[in-house]
RNA sequence: GCCGAUAUAGCUCAGUUGGCCAGAGCAGCUGAUUUGUAAUCAGCCGGUCGGCGGUUCGAAUCCGUCUAUCGGCUCCA
């Protein structure tokens, strides 16, 4: 007999070998109905294996994310099964289960290959292999065997697959005609699957290196019943209305011209209006954490970023050198402010009363992104970063993080942006090559990251290879509309760049000593953060940061006198608002400007005249009721210190 | 950069197997209407069908190439 521990902490007692399907039917039929895999000491069990040991033990249903990764992962070998039908020759490398359904990497034999029209056709071989509820069948074999019967069938891909693995026993699944190298686990047969839609294909390389082949990444995703995969489509076509590229075009914030470059934005003067406003918000807080501002040109010469390691480590993949035409000399366009910022620090001895020194700068960089890489606003050619770097004495290093981590933290607050993650960003552990400093000042910076994020109870998780090429970082991630993860704001610890600049103060040993650096970006950069302000909002951004607050609908052409004097008082009284004097009717205006997302408008027509008063709507829920101009301008006021509290 | 796809008016889209002057709605302009909580009516303007080259008697439509965009991969200081 064996124990198994169920989440509540109950125990219940059962012969060695009991399936999780057993034991989910022994509890009722609707559970083992709906069950697609089980959790055995925190691993993720096939229904139908035999649990021979004591475990804690869970039921996992498709809602749960260990059960979609069962049910997306047997979907994919249900899509490799079709496709081996459908394409005779194909040769197949991995297939897993990914966020939003799956994948399978597949080498399609020479000639061959596979276009959205070809898409009906495969979901159609899918459904028709999962109505035959073919059970998916779980059997080790000997690493040799497999071996052998991948050589001999010619697949070079499952060979180094199988090579790669420990010795011993390799885990193989079957269903139908179908069999695959897999851990698993899966779906007790294909009948679970109801309702497929392949989303889409791309080149994926082999192993994920640029200099291997390119295999056909083939995506799809995959549900227990149609009405989901309805409601996924769906919510896809919702996530498309907030999509920051088609938002920004409507809203008129920003837009993009191929004679200008391409990823090389243009803010139009909403955007621009909206932008200045989240940097004057950034500035003010800012001030209070005792930053100065510092302006710094867009290029500096090419022996700056030699000193950096920029030049080394970027140069040849960035844009080319500036060359002045009578004495040769060279520039680069910044691709980060950090240097100059470091000869402004070297500008005059330091004292170490000076430090912390807090240099801020909305700085414009550019850098050269690979032209498939450009994504509307949130990978681009040229953007402006919020930097600002924070030369501290080592004993004051921790502190100083501390407080950037706060103000990243109030700013994320004071724009909903609830769902972060947050990020310690370290060395490649196997290729220290990517980086500049010594191991030593590796240690300490990433000391301090861990140590802080610790410090501010942060639910951080470590990514080895993603720090910067001169110190760890910890990055602040957050997902826009259609689940994609990006990197906003960015705190960084660096020993080197001091010690490539020579940065010193004297200390109250009056010796020379090495201040630290902190490099810091709490929005990451004005583009990529509006960017996500968009999806987050769909365009509907707080009262505090909207370019246009409220807008004027007079009835008709006959209270345009009044309306001009009511905008005057609002405007005297900081709210930003326009007119709509168009000659439209009353229900035009408000539809054009619900659609704008003009958060009030004001109706103003005979009564309002006559009472000195204004009819108040809010956008996307209707007639708020009448109030004075007073009123509206406090009621304005209010709502802004409350979004700002 | 790589794989795949797309490009028609300011925007959203039609345009059948290549065939006379390339269409619609919205926006814009003009006029009528003076309007009360999500689209008043009429007229007008607007396109070298992304650029260039080719095939053809004839190209928005077929082919090549370049540019830009979209979905991924790789990359991301």
């Amino acid at each position: 007999m064996i124990k198994i521990t169920f989440p509540d902490k109950t125990v219940k007692e059962f012969e060695s070998g009991i399936t999780g399907l057993d034991i989910a039917k022994g509890i009722s039929n609707r559970l083992a109905k709906e069950a697609v895999s089980v959790g055995v000491n925190g691993e993720i069990y096939d229904l139908t294996r035999p649990i021979t040991k004591d475990a804690d033990f869970a039921i996992y249903k498709f809602e749960d994310e260990q059960g979609k990764e069962a049910f997306w992962h047997s979907s994919a070998h249900l899509m490799a099964e079709a496709i081996e039908a459908l394409y005779r020759g194909v040769k197949l490398w991995v297939g897993p289960s990914v966020n939003n359904g799956f994948y399978y990497d597949i080498d399609l034999p020479e000639g061959k290959n596979i276009t959205e029209k070809d898409f009906p056709i495969l979901e159609k071989k899918m459904l028709e292999l999962a109505q035959q509820k073919n059970e998916y069948i779980r059997k080790d074999i000997p690493k040799a065997e497999a071996l052998k019967y991948y050589t001999e069938k010619g697949d070079e891909y499952k060979v180094d697959l199988i090579g790669g693995l420990e010795d011993g026993t390799i885990t193989f699944y079957k269903q139908g005609n179908f069999t695959d190298l897999c851990r698993g686990p899966h779906l007790p047969d294909t009948g679970y699957i109801k309702a497929v839609k392949i989303m889409s294909i791309a080149g994926a390389y082999w192993k994920g290196d640029e200099k291997n082949k390119q295999l056909t990444r083939v995506y799809g995703v995959s549900f227990p019943q149609k009405k989901l995969l309805d409601e996924y489509l769906e919510m896809l076509e919702e996530a498309k209305k907030r999509d920051h590229r088609k938002l920004g075009k409507e809203l008129e914030l920003f837009t993009f011209s191929s004679k200008v470059g391409q990823g090389l934005p243009l803010w139009l003067p909403k955007g621009a209006k909206l932008r200045e406003r989240l940097e004057n918000f950034l500035k003010k807080v800012q001030t209070e954490y005792g930053y100065e501002p510092v302006i710094t040109p867009h290029i500096g010469q090419k022996e700056l970023y030699v000193t950096s390691g920029h030049y080394a480590k970027y140069g040849a993949d960035s844009f080319q050198p500036i060359n002045t035409p009578a004495e040769g000399e060279e520039f680069l366009l910044k691709p980060m402010n950090c240097p100059h910022h470091c000869e402004i620090y070297n500008s005059k001895p330091h004292s170490y009363k000076d430090l912390p020194l807090r240099y801020a700068e909305f700085g414009t960089v550019y850098r050269y992104e690979q032209s498939g890489e450009l994504h509307g606003l949130t990978r681009v050619r040229g953007f402006t970063q919020d930097d600002a770097h924070i030369f501290c004495r080592p004993d004051q290093l921790k502190e100083e993080f501390i407080k950037v981590i706060d103000i990243v933290l109030y700013i994320f607050k004071t724009l909903d942006f609830e769902n972060f993650t947050t990020q310690i960003s370290l060395r490649d552990k196997d290729d220290k090559s990517k980086y500049i400093g010594s191991d030593e000042n590796w240690a300490k910076a990433e000391a301090a990251i861990i140590e802080a994020s610790a410090e501010k109870g942060l639910n951080t998780v470590i990514a080895y290879g993603e720090a910067a090429f001169y110190g760890p970082k910890l990055d602040f991630m957050v997902k826009d509309a259609i689940g994609r993860s990006w990197q906003l704001g960015t705190i960084q610890v660096d020993y080197n760049l001091p010690e490539r600049f020579e940065l010193e103060y004297t200390g109250s040993d009056n010796e020379k000593h090495r201040p630290v650096m902190i490099h810091r970006a709490p929005f990451g950069s004005m583009e990529r953060f509006v960017a996500v302000l968009i999806e987050h909002t769909a365009g509907k951004f707080p009262l505090w940061l909207t370019s246009e607050q409220a807008v004027i609908l007079p009835v008709s052409e006959r209270f345009n006198e009044y309306a001009q004097e009511v905008m005057k008082k609002l405007a005297l009284a900081d709210v930003r608002v326009s007119i709509d004097e168009r000659n439209e009717k009353v229900g035009k205006k408000i539809r054009d400007n619900e659609v704008k997302r003009i958060p009030y408008m004001l109706i103003v027509g005979e009564k309002e005249v006559e009472n000195n008063s204004l009819s108040v709507r809010k956008q996307g829920e209707g007639d708020i009721g009448i109030m004075s101009i007073n009123e509206f301008s406090d009621f304005i006021k209010d709502r802004v210190a409350e979004e700002l509290k």
